[in-house]
DNA sequence: ACTCTAATTTGACATCTATCTATGCAAGCT
DNA sequence: AGCTTGCATAGATAGATGTCAAATTAGAGT
């Protein structure tokens, strides 16, 4: 439903610490870490990646929250434009699903280079 | 140097799609999140990251970018009051280095629990 | 057709944010 | 002491963002 902008996800995938990031891949970066960047959005995506059938409709959803359902549904928007999660209605209802590929990328980016870590002085 | 507010990282560390977040968790994953929401911190942090001898000093930094010092030196304190970068002034310079803790636990976090990814569809 | 429910869109508003200029502070040098 | 450079803070401002109430669209079932 509504192709308007669909992700960019051609930039490079190596870690943050392997080579500097050049302004263009900073600037597809960011709005892909700003979509999460929200207590409400992290949940959601936790909600919807961890419900069964890897898919949750938005009645399940809504419920979790002390917000109105228009504030919800604008929180899945943020997420759907940015290429994080999928959604397709069937019948009365609006099922959304994570994609995985994205999720991976940004987690490989955030990924310390040298996996020099460990002191957790 | 000022020792002001220290980044929590006593929250889970599981993969988003494990178990669904809680409230707090996510108030407190979010800003994490939110600091690298932007692309001038996350150039700054690769550049940071990507430096010889893992620190950077501010005068390597600002030469990046097209923007006045007092914007980059406000970036970094972003990234310093989340607890993704730590800095030290050593004489005349102010030399900045990640933590690569942080970042690993927002790595770990973004991990596809299932692994179920690689159908670049 | 009408009605009910599910979900989104629109418009408004208060708050937050990125950036700048101007100022302040700290360290090194003459 | 005084100057110069490196960096941070303070204050101001334009633009982005999260939230809600009201209106709208889409299906399902009388």
């Amino acid at each position: 439903m509504s192709k308007q902008e669909l992700p960019i996800v051609d930039v490079c995938c190596a870690p943050l610490a392997c080579e500097p990031l050049s302004e263009s891949e900073a600037a597809e970066l960011a709005p892909l870490f700003k979509a999460i960047a929200d207590p409400v959005r992290l949940r959601l995506l936790s909600l919807i990646a961890c419900h069964e059938g890897g898919e949750a409709c938005v009645c399940d959803l809504t419920t979790a929250f002390d917000l109105t359902p228009p504030t919800i549904s604008h929180h899945l928007k943020v997420l759907r434009q940015a290429g994080l999660i999928e959604s397709e209605r069937r019948g009365t209802w609006v099922y959304y699903w994570i994609n995985p590929a994205v999720l991976a990328r940004m987690s490989t980016l955030l990924t310390p280079a040298s996996t020099a870590f460990a002191e957790t002085a």
